[in-house]
RNA sequence: GCCCCCAUAGCUCAGUGGAUAGAGCGCCGGCCUCCGGAGCCGGGUGCGCAGGUUCGAGUCCUGCUGGGGGUACCA
């Protein structure tokens, strides 16, 4: 499809060059803010206006009688002092872009070269309970960064970090072993290990003492042997099963579970510690606050952690933090730690999972890892430790890598006092957010969360399954409209509305497409040049702009921008569909054609941008 | 203390230096349903404050105010 923005903004450039201005101005081309003056509009003139000291307006007017206009020119003008604008030539142009749309692929750019691979790590939640909204954000995030660099023809590796060998594990260790909770009748086991969770932590306030508890059994889960950290890894694969059904429910899904056991038990942590103290970016603090400490001294050259800041990477008890294996994690993804995990598959269906031991499924270990571009979806209070990580493979000389290292932060989901209220948080007037908190159970669980989203639009679905899928668009839009730099102040009233900006008005027009595609047959008929409305004009150029939607998305990780389009292309058909005549009573040949093709294209367009953005695309609800 | 993020309509949020700052929700009124209203149309004197840069600032810079987060031998 021809990219008009492109070919305008590449027209334009020539035209100042011909009017002799040598240096490369961007000649921005954008969508026209006022439609009575055209489809596209520049304001280039006002930048010349510098170089050529000339006014805008008659540098306008010289690059509009120069300009070579591309293809579907209807007419080119000056407006507004200095804007070029150009009018598009719809009958044409609409012709191509609903042929170009029928056509979308799994890879959306015209022009793309795989370059490196990319690993996306995201979700990361810690196994030790269930998973809740704010985890869920994180996952939705992740899953739909993935599909917009595929989308962009990239090769992307999906893992999902799982830290089964952190303090929180201990904690509801702690519980069942020590305190002898246990799950009540049908109660699922991740939910019985979040209120396992609270318990313990109710219990250290009232028992200090059980803090003894909770260090004995990290020891032993850090040592690998023995029942406890069996009964580590048997409590954290269940859980992991359990994060993996819930994020599948919101269609999130892993290309590789790498477990933070592994990484201890492979020797990744000691070869990683190994090659910086060959480098001597790290120090053996012998007195003062850190003494027995092994440290990352945070200014380079420091190598008296007394004087300046340092990073505690092993710990005076002898034990790593975790920011130690997540540098060992980290050289290993980009291939440079010399070690390998094993694979396997983690079930039939599922992702491939990370092992110590060797086994007959064993997958090809060259398929994993060996990352050019890393993408860390992490919550934005994660900023230091990320930094760190960067820092120490720029200290071990990987420069190149550490410029690669991309920690895409995002602000977390908090409580509105509604939603505070309603979960018995005790709320104070003026305050406007609540912090969730797993260990005090002031939470939103993912899985209730998606219950309640079902129960709400069951009964106007055709099916338990139809259900299902409008359940999880409506939370997953949810989660993805906001910018990452925004706070969700999560409130269920918004999260569950079916209504205005939402993914079930997204599902909605795509089923009311496919519904008049039912109802209207093929035409044979060559439709000819388009004749269209203004609404018609203005979802041809909605569609028109998809490609450019989603590299743009892509390129800047921000699954919002998607979401904003999306919507406002499901708004610009409610549009057209409301302004039209009903499609069945068209008698024109010609028109009926068009109408038919015009609804199909925004069909192909509008599934595959729900796609990107993790939601299926329903035919009927 | 230092570092990061945020402040736009009653509420929740978009807004990539460019024309008259937009959506959704809520409220009022209307239309109607090729999918069964989860739809469409109309109703709007809002960019926290003060400077600065620029032909042009919600957007960039400085300071301030208010809010959130970080600054662990937690992750």
């Amino acid at each position: 499809m021809p990219d008009l923005e492109l070919e305008f903004a590449l027209a334009l450039a020539r035209a100042a060059r011909e009017l002799g201005v040598e240096e490369d101005l961007p000649a921005a081309v954008e969508p026209s803010a006022l439609e009575t003056a055209g489809d596209l509009s520049s304001p280039i003139a006002f930048r010349l206006a510098k170089v050529l000291r000339r006014p805008p307006a008659s540098i306008a007017e010289e690059l509009a009688r120069r300009l070579e206009p591309p293809r579907h020119t209807a007419e080119v003008t000056v407006t507004g002092g200095g804007y070029v604008n150009l009018r598009i030539e719809m009958a044409t142009y609409a012709s191509e872009v609903v042929a170009s749309a029928l056509g979308w692929g799994e890879v959306v750019a015209e022009r793309h070269d795989p370059g490196p691979k990319v690993v996306v790590e995201h979700t990361a939640t810690n196994p030790n309970k269930a998973a809740h909204v704010g985890h869920l954000r994180n996952a939705c995030i992740g899953d739909t960064v993935a599909r917009l660099l595929r989308s962009q023809g990239q090769r992307v590796e999906v893992q999902n970090y799982i830290d089964d060998t952190g303090v929180q594990v201990a904690d509801v260790l702690v519980g069942i072993r020590e305190l002898g909770l246990s799950p009540a009748d049908g109660e699922p086991f991740d939910r019985f290990c979040s209120r396992c969770y609270v318990e313990v932590f109710r219990r250290y306030e009232a028992e200090p003492r059980l803090l003894e508890l909770r260090r004995d059994t990290l020891r032993q889960i850090e040592g690998r042997r023995g029942e406890v950290a069996r009964a580590a890894k048997e409590l954290t694969s269940q859980i992991v099963d359990a994060h993996l059904r819930t994020m599948a429910r919101a269609g999130v899904g892993y290309d590789l579970l790498t477990w933070e056991s592994d990484i201890l038990e492979l020797g990744f942590l000691g070869r990683a510690l190994d090659l910086m103290e060959e480098m001597g970016v790290t120090v053996r603090v012998s007195s003062g606050a850190l003494a027995g400490c092994l440290v990352l001294p945070m200014t380079e050259g420091e190598t008296d952690p007394e004087t300046g800041e340092a990073k505690v990477l092993i710990k005076s008890d002898g034990l790593a933090t975790y920011t130690a294996k997540d540098i060992a994690y980290h050289l290993w993804k980009f291939g440079l730690l010399g070690l390998d995990f094993r694979y396997h598959p983690w079930a039939p269906g599922g992702p491939a999972t990370s092992s110590a031991q060797a086994g007959d499924d064993d997958l090809d270990p060259t398929s994993f890892g060996r990352a050019g571009r890393v993408v860390n979806v992490i919550d934005q209070r994660q900023s230091a430790p990320q930094k760190v990580v960067r820092e120490a493979l720029r200290r071990l000389g990987h420069e190149p890598q550490a410029d690669q290292l991309f920690h895409l932060a995002y602000e977390v989901v908090a409580l509105s006092p509604r939603a505070a209220a309603a979960l018995g948080v005790e709320t104070e007037p003026g305050r406007t957010m609540y912090a969730l908190s797993g260990r005090h159970g002031i939470e939103v669980g993912a899985d209730d969360l998606l219950d309640a989203a079902v129960r709400l639009v069951r009964p106007k679905a055709r099916d338990q399954r139809t259900a299902e899928v409008l359940a999880a668009s409506a939370v997953r839009y949810y989660l993805l409209r906001f910018g990452l730099n925004s706070i969700i102040n999560f409130d269920f009233d918004e999260a569950l509305r079916t209504s205005g900006d939402t993914g079930v008005y997204l599902q909605y027009a795509h089923a009311r497409a496919c519904g008049i595609l039912r109802r209207v047959e093929p035409v044979e008929a060559d439709p000819g040049p388009f004749r269209l409305a203004p609404e018609g004009r203005r979802l041809v150029k909605q569609i028109a702009a998809f490609p450019r939607a989603a590299a743009e998305a892509a390129g800047s990780l921000s699954p919002s921008s998607l979401a904003g389009y999306t919507f406002e292309l499901a708004t610009a058909f409610n549009d057209y569909y409301e302004h039209t005549d009903r499609l069945y009573r068209v008698e024109d040949p010609s028109l009926r054609a068009q109408g038919r093709q015009l609804v199909d294209a925004l069909r192909a367009t509008l599934a595959r941008s729900l796609q990107l953005l993790g939601l299926e695309p329903l035919e009927r609800i």
